[in-house]
DNA sequence: ATATATTTTTAGATTAGTCTAAATTTTGTT
DNA sequence: AACAAAATTTAGACTAATCTAAAAATATAT
């Protein structure tokens, strides 16, 4: 049996080894993301490692094996499948869900994840337009850029976004920025790098660098 | 915090209590009912009640303090919201829910709570017939009496069960006695007790005396 | 009412996950 | 290449929840 904790201690390295672009993940960077001290990470990539879940060389950082791997998919598919429930069924918010989906994604049973995905219609992405792997973990194909990365005038669609805090959400919200609107850069300020785009062909609207870099498309 | 297993101990006292019609719950009737070992219940039931959610008097049972009725019973509210979900929106079988429901219980968002119980319609009652508390702990009043303690020739409406193991749960489904069924004992066999009903005012079928006793009606 | 059986509690260990402090390894810099 | 800084691991301790075995309290039955 997989206990609640190395089940986040797995999605967690998926992740970031994700965002480091598939290298291995630092015992630092799991201490941060996990909220505990760079010791009690040590101990657990000990206990994971001996349960084949990753491979561990010591000082060298850690990567998933195939059997950890498909338990982080699995926990992620069900940590995304229940963000399009609470916010497609029950009307939450995209700033409000995650912790509650950081509980939801233990719930262990391979029935009710297949049901929840049928009564939901089989998404292929979140409310942040992060892709749904599927019951066997394979993931919607993606190729998302950074809105700072694409040329000026060029119309593109709002896809999804790269930072998740609340805060940020918020304040996309505010700025009227929802997934599947479409967004022009007009122009890229000298002075701050923030942005003067027209958003869904009607509005000009200012965006930090920060917003920017944020945004997918 | 109250842990998960705390909150477990407080449910089972609850629901306890009242099976004992009021009566204090002892330490054995608990380590029975949460798979563990009496030693560990008075270890438990010492901490709780140094929490003050129980009243505790050593070897003489323990009942649930004010609070401690107001834990078990957002527990017990949960696992019944959850249930309706599971039935009514998943199309899960009555018997199929209970451990699901038992994960679902612990997930602690009060606003879930009521997105999820407004998105069921705020019901009354569970897949079982058992009462789901409101918000403020308060239970719908019911007043059900076992079939078995039914004059014969009476028609009654099935409201609930007392028992809900899986098999008993598939019996039911296989005789096609369902809640809010018509029920109306024709007989009771000198033999065995056994009984024979008449169903929705149609079909006549035979069950065990120890089915009888767990229609409530 | 006293002995016996049952129930409950205590004592002492164990496991999972965490911590701090100290030791070790790696990295980076001159 | 050698040393300082940073990152990582080890050692030893703590808490929550559990266990077994033994002790203590209560209940039962002649």
């Amino acid at each position: 049996m997989i206990s609640f904790t190395e089940e986040n201690y797995l999605k967690t390295i998926y992740l970031l080894t994700e965002r480091n672009g598939g290298n291995e993940v630092s015992t630092n960077q799991l201490a941060e993301h996990t909220q505990t001290k760079a010791a009690s990470v040590s101990d657990m990539l000990r206990k994971l490692a001996e349960k084949d879940y990753i491979n561990y060389r010591k000082y060298q950082g850690v990567t998933l094996t195939a059997e950890g791997q498909q338990i982080a998919l699995a926990v992620i598919r069900k940590h995304r499948l229940w963000e399009v429930f609470l916010v497609e069924k029950l009307g939450f918010g995209w700033d409000e869900i995650h912790d509650i989906a950081e509980q939801l994604e233990h719930i262990d049973s391979k029935e009710l994840t297949k049901r929840l995905d049928n009564f939901l219609g089989n998404p292929q992405f979140d409310p942040h337009g992060d892709p749904i792997p599927d019951a066997k973990g394979k993931m919607p194909l993606v190729s998302y850029q950074k809105l700072s990365e694409i040329p000026l005038n060029q119309s593109v669609l709002m896809m999804g976004v790269s930072a998740h805090s609340p805060a940020f959400l918020q304040h996309l919200d505010k700025h009227q920025i929802t997934l599947g609107c479409s967004l022009k850069v007009l122009e890229i300020s000298e002075f701050d790098k923030s942005y003067s785009i027209l958003l869904n062909e009607n509005t000009a609207i200012f965006v930090s660098n920060e917003v920017a870099k944020n945004l997918l498309v």
